[in-house]
DNA sequence: CGAACTATTGACACCCCTCAAGACCCGTGG
DNA sequence: CCACGGGTCTTGAGGGGTGTCAATAGTTCG
């Protein structure tokens, strides 16, 4: 059975503007097939050099550094519409690796098929630009929340940031969405401790803001969370303009 | 005087492959002036759309973004080469502002150009999204080491990753290079009070492993330097490979 | 000469880390 | 069936790294 490919970014504007059929033609040679992996799965490697890259269509996982400490730097959640390897694609080798956290179904790409795509769909090229853009400003702001926040911002900023991210997905039901991460995942992409992190976590549940349980979170003060995150707009655009 | 764009990011490959006349002939027209500014000037503000994309000719500058409280994290640090406003050009917004603090000459590029540069020329348009990457991954380091270093091994690392990078430029004498910024500027850029960086830095100077006087960063121990920042690496390619 | 800015240093407080122990869950094997 | 081990969550105690406050000195500039 074949799962949509709706969810990838490469798709992203088709939704709006129609599609010309020969790039759907196209699409449908970059795509070379899909992937299923278990939970806990390592999917790219640091410094390794994948010949592919992935759209992700459902599951979840995290991007990590390690430093030769052994300490760990969660760089980014992966949710389902994130695109996998542009790192590797473009410069030649993952400067983090992907990890899935639970059982994930993947878009495969030919990482080859990149130049042509370049080359003969530049609506395509300029997505992956805006693509890549998103993502540096995303990073810019976790930079500001762990250089700039304390233990209780922080956690609250993730927390924001990630309903958010949900409610854009349509993930979210009722009060809340699945968020499959353990405590230390959270601790290692706030650059807090684990023990710090948990002490914190019940803060923010005693206050009646937000409660993450059993891989659920359920946010119960969306605007006290976003107060607390000292977050004021984060309006986001999901569609290239040019 | 008109000076040369030989470090605009746009033209790195240049140095490489043999650019094609039609391409002269593009750059000629994508790029609109030179921008003179005095040290001080705001080039980019946090939220507002320009119109325009620079490229560094020559003076140093740094990005920042700031939160509702006033705090400030400076993303980045602006040297020669670097490309300013491809998420405004990209998205319809800059997520930070840019500063100059030096006088610095800039190249300016109409951004209404850009798209033609995505149809006409994929070549450059590959080298954009080879840039957002090389950010993306610089990004993702300066978050490991604000989340995952502590004082001493967080200043070691921004040393560490600025001689190489003013090595690269070809912009290191003797044992050092210019560094023209404030401490305040360095301890917003690693998530550190100022009085703790300037403890920091004395230690640093004691250990005679680097010192920051005047505007001027001199590194005495490389190898030192390199081990207290825990980097093993830091190969960077300076040029796309497709 | 005074105002403003930056660098420097000491004293003190506190946020957060580390260590440690217990509870709970689950899989495995005796 | 129950014992055992491993993983995760939880909580307390104590210490250290870092922030805040404060004061001094040097420089630049009007």
């Amino acid at each position: 059975m074949t799962t949509s490919c709706r969810n990838c970014p490469l798709r992203r504007r088709a939704l709006f503007d129609p599609i010309e059929s020969d790039e759907l033609d196209f699409m449908q040679r970059f795509k070379s097939g899909e992937l299923s992996v278990d939970a806990d799965t390592l999917l790219m490697m640091e410094g390794s050099n994948s010949p592919q890259l992935f759209t992700v269509l459902s599951g979840m996982g995290l991007r990590y550094k390690t430093l030769p400490n052994g300490r760990r730097q969660v760089v980014n959640f992966v949710f389902p519409g994130d695109f996998l390897g542009l790192q590797a694609g473009v410069m030649n080798e993952m400067k983090h690796s992907v990890e899935a956290t639970t059982s994930m179904t993947l878009c495969v790409f030919n990482r080859s098929e990149l130049w042509n795509l370049f080359k003969n769909h530049p609506g395509r090229a300029y997505d992956l630009v805006w693509l890549a853009s998103l993502e540096e400003h995303f990073l810019g702001d976790a930079l500001t929340a762990v250089g700039q926040r304390d233990a209780l911002e922080r956690i609250s900023w993730s927390f924001h940031r990630i309903y958010i991210r949900m409610t854009e997905l349509g993930l979210v039901t009722g009060q809340g969405c699945q968020l499959p991460y353990r405590q230390q995942d959270l601790a290692d992409a706030l650059g807090l401790s684990l023990v710090h992190t948990n002490k914190t976590l019940k803060k923010l549940r005693d206050m009646q803001v937000a409660s993450w349980n059993e891989g659920r979170l359920t946010v119960s003060d969306l605007d006290r969370l976003a107060e607390l995150a000292m977050v004021d707009d984060h309006h986001v655009e999901t569609r290239p303009l040019i």
